[in-house]
DNA sequence: CAGCTGACTGTTT
DNA sequence: GAAACAGCCAGCT
């Protein structure tokens, strides 16, 4: 029984969605809570229904810190002018400091 | 019904 | 030390 499979993008959504302001995490990170370490690149993928769930993916980037995703977003720069509105130091699509605003669900919650 | 793609990560060359 | 390859899972065509 694998109750995560269902519920799998809900949940994404959900661990998304308790990002506190100004920091950021990764998908391999929430995939890890969700305990689907492997499966990172679902967390990517659910992230492509974001748009209506509330979910701040601009707050979600891999584990380097850079903003892989921000092409999925209306603009090319929009993902990086959020993060950096948050106080979010982000420069040329990769985070500074990313160790520092870093956010594990694991962690925290 | 079967195969491909993908907002990633970790290991090896 | 940096670059390249393979593995993984679930949704979509």
């Amino acid at each position: 029984m694998k109750p995560e499979t269902l519920n799998f993008f809900e949940k994404v959504y959900q661990v998304a969605k308790q990002i506190p302001y100004g920091r950021v995490t990764s998908y391999g990170a929430i995939a890890k809570y969700l305990g689907a370490a492997k499966s990172a690149r679902m967390v990517g993928y659910a992230m492509n229904g974001s748009v209506g769930k509330d979910v701040p993916a601009h707050r979600v980037v891999n584990r380097k810190g850079l903003l892989t995703g921000k092409h999925h977003f209306e603009g090319t720069n929009l993902m990086q002018q959020l993060l950096e509105s948050e106080g979010v130091k982000v420069k040329d699509n990769q985070i500074q400091d990313f160790n520092t605003v870093f956010w594990e669900p694991s962690k925290e919650l």
